[in-house]
DNA sequence: CATGAATGAGGGTTCATTCAT
DNA sequence: GATGAATGAACCCTCATTCAT
């Protein structure tokens, strides 16, 4: 304390300590140990108090939210890359889900309160959940429409399955291929 | 109160609190609010201190592993009986597959540490998910030996599958309908 | 957004955000919630920083104070209103006293700040009690002249027992009755 | 934590450090610095972790009824003394409030809590309020035989200005003559 | 072998107040 | 003058696990 109180005040309001620092030492910890690292320490890590990780970020799913918009221009443009260059829905769509898949990967137990969110609907990340979900629907009206996906399968099922096999793929360290195999499994599944 | 208390209680629970017991009420308990239910509610729960309960169980994963293993026999009953009555393998291992997805939806939260344990081995679990992997390679070896199952398809692959399964049901409590459409999915994509 | 909306804020709100606007913010809240309200809840209601509740009101007192002053005017002019129409001195003290229950009741917690600041002396609220110690001594002085009101009884020590009425009252929500059955032994307690 | 660690834990599990050393801490320190002080700091105090507290009492309340139960045979035996002691119905029933207003003045900040308990019925202080709700009654309706009390008077009410009284009081050190005031006030209020 | 008190790190969260801009 | 981001101590409480009895 009296250290931290004879250092000046000035000295901590710097630009580089604010939203964006914390995003970024978060986005850091999230990579490294996971999402369910504690909010206390995230702070302490980047050098605020836990006030002011509150008051840019009311809970963790805000915080995650934040993090996963970075990546959403991301998607985004994934999404309309394979719009232009991708002319096979079915192929599309199987790029598409792909690249659900990386974001969905992004950290170790993101997929546990993507779940959550899904279902509750009041997270700030149901929101960002449901987008995909629906980008999701647009691709697979098209395989639809082309024949080239199972009538029966909708978009939310694809995105769950996404999330369920980004959920296994995280801590399969001991098997790097299982992975990949779902997502085969997945792909002859949807497929016709 | 105290003294009499406790004689009377050590003399009518000699035989109650034992293992058996402690399964019973946390069977119970992790029904009714899942696996991550506090070590030590179960033991107050059983009348025993959590001493006698981590003596039989060293770990939340001890306790799970001995709550499954007698569910293993319900199991391995229904194992023999497909083997018994399903002479078509295919169907044969679309029935193991079921009744591995209902195991694996036993107590809300199971999913996880079953997936742990897969990885990391160390678990009591682990023994058991490995021979639940074995019995369904079993199954697939005959499916593929019809032709029945892809042939890339691998028995570890298909537990993790209904494990993630499993995991996207017990959240999705507001589409019960996603958990089938993600076995119909899985379903296709091993069959031929 | 940002740019654009401080700007016109900052035009449209010039004089609203004032004293009397975080004034009649203040008083709703603390009529609705209790004055342990968060200064900063209020100072958000009101629209302005912290900063600025803080440059009008250094601290919770000072709100409090300047909130109790604007209806210090009403009690003036109920003690106006007692001196002309109510010649009898002892029922005149009553319905002063009556008067000053009404005012320590106006925001839920009220009493316990006026208690320390009667004390204390530094507060802001300190003077404002000071001076309705003062009107009560008026009243009583002259209720003991007309042999109304007992003698040993002083001005403070009715100021005080009207206060933890109000004390008593607030919270005994269970019994609404409890605080006219105070007030009544006070009454009997004082007259003769 | 390291050397925490290291110390003996033998040295920890002293009886002296048991349920009793805590009230003896809490009780030091809840005359020292008021029933406000934080249970964590009780604990640090007691010497034992936060935890150990919270397992011999859930909650402050809970603390704060255990610590007055010392106190309470100390006041069922002055209601005793009073009884064969005193035959006057009046005077039996004044220095039973009195006994009551040295009982709620134990520690700064009590009565709050009281008054709090009174009303909510759920806190365990609210039983210990109850009951000295009751004997004041008990004494009431002797005084009300004896036509020595006001027949209006309840005792719920009597025990409410007692307790409105200490709240006075605690914080009074300005003047230490408030008190003694209000309880001549009170006693005249109910006298006939 | 059973007991259950003790441990104590750790979690999430709040809020009065300051001060650089 | 106004702003509002930052501060950070404090608070309450939980729980897996140990170990003296």
């Amino acid at each position: 304390m009296t250290e931290a109180n004879t250092r000046q005040r000035a000295a901590r309001t710097d630009k580089r300590r604010n939203r964006s620092h914390i995003l970024g030492v978060a986005e850091r910890y999230f990579t490294e140990h996971g999402v369910s690292e504690s909010m206390n320490a995230i702070a302490k890590l980047a050098g605020v108090g836990p006030g002011t990780l509150y008051r840019h970020f009311p809970n963790r799913d805000a915080l995650l939210a934040a993090l996963l918009q970075a990546r959403s221009d991301e998607l985004k443009a994934r999404r309309d890359a394979i719009r232009r260059e991708v002319h096979d829905s079915t192929a599309a769509l199987a790029q598409w889900l792909e690249a659900l898949g990386h974001w969905a990967t992004a950290f170790d137990g993101l997929p546990e309160p993507l779940r959550l969110a899904l279902n509750e609907g009041s997270s700030p990340l149901a929101l960002t959940c449901q987008g995909y979900v629906t980008i999701t629907d647009e691709f697979l009206s098209a395989a639809h429409r082309d024949g080239g996906a199972r009538p029966t399968v909708r978009g939310k099922d694809l995105f769950l399955n996404v999330l369920a096999i980004s959920w296994v793929r995280e801590a399969a360290l001991a098997d790097e291929t299982s992975g990949g195999a779902l997502e085969d499994i997945m792909r002859a599944g949807w497929a016709t």
